[in-house]
DNA sequence: TGTAATTAATTTACATGTAAACTATATTTG
DNA sequence: CAAATATAGTTTACATGTAAATTAATTACA
């Protein structure tokens, strides 16, 4: 369905508020499809977000600073969230001995094995995002770091 | 700062994952931006959403469920919200008499008010808006409405 | 007509987002 | 070196997102 039709409204102000609230619907929407594939996992799309990450960096151990760093969205509550993934014993925690402060935090064979499972579930999104050609991609990445750093 | 810096990831599967990732972000990033200059206002983005449906219909009252169709996002719990609004007086709730289980939903002179108020704060948000040009804006809805639709 | 199905909204319960206060440790600097 | 400052992470508290159960009223139909 047509985004105007969506959320029924016809007109707006200009094309680029047009696109915006958009590609605001469409950013939630496929925030949904994500939440949806994950829930027969257990794992939020946050959830998943700090997995990729770790898996990213594995076998390396990354601070809980530094991933909230690389995290897509804005920093949740880091330590409620690693409870959760240790709790399915998908990562590891361990302090750092030179610097008590910090805290370290891995993916485990566990969280590793899901992890390949979940590619398969989420390959649909490739095939979902082969509607945008590799050229008009680069332009829509380009629009939105502009938008920003405007 | 461009994406790739600000999640510290050089390199992605393909454009159209970078794409897409970029287009969360940023729709994360616009939200915070919103969140902010609302915040002196007491208003969440979902609440403020609310109300623009609300005053577009004026002087015409709106059923919940039809608020509901409306709404950028995915449905929140519209009784608590509507009673924050109506908390701050900004909407009016009334029963309908034909049909008892319907319950109408009407912007207030405060409401109004509040939203000229709100049309200048928000006014920056055209300004930034203008870094897309009007035939760029038409590219990245159609691109949206694709990902979606296909 | 009366029972079932549908619809509209509310209520409840729980997960997550978000910010602020707090604790512990490390670093800086007077 | 001690006090002040900065940093890393945790805890707490509250708002909001989200889904399911509930209530009430309406409509369909056997």
């Amino acid at each position: 369905m047509k985004f105007e039709e969506s959320i029924k409204q016809e007109t707006f102000s200009s094309p680029q508020i047009k696109a915006l609230l958009n590609m605001m619907y469409t950013a939630n929407w496929f925030m949904g499809k994500q939440t949806e594939l994950l829930k027969p996992y257990k794992l939020s799309p946050q959830q998943y977000n700090v997995l990729r990450i770790l898996r990213g960096s594995h076998p390396n151990k990354l601070t809980v600073h530094s991933i909230k760093e690389r995290m897509l969205y804005k920093t949740p509550n880091m330590t409620r969230l690693v409870d959760k993934l240790i709790a399915q014993e998908l990562v590891i925690r361990e302090g750092c001995i030179e610097d008590r402060r910090v805290v370290y935090v891995g993916i485990s064979q566990n969280g590793l094995d899901l992890m390949s499972q979940l590619d398969e579930t989420l390959s649909v999104f490739d095939t979902i995002l082969q509607t945008w050609g590799e050229e008009e991609a680069e332009l829509i990445s380009e629009a939105m770091d502009r938008l920003r750093t405007q």
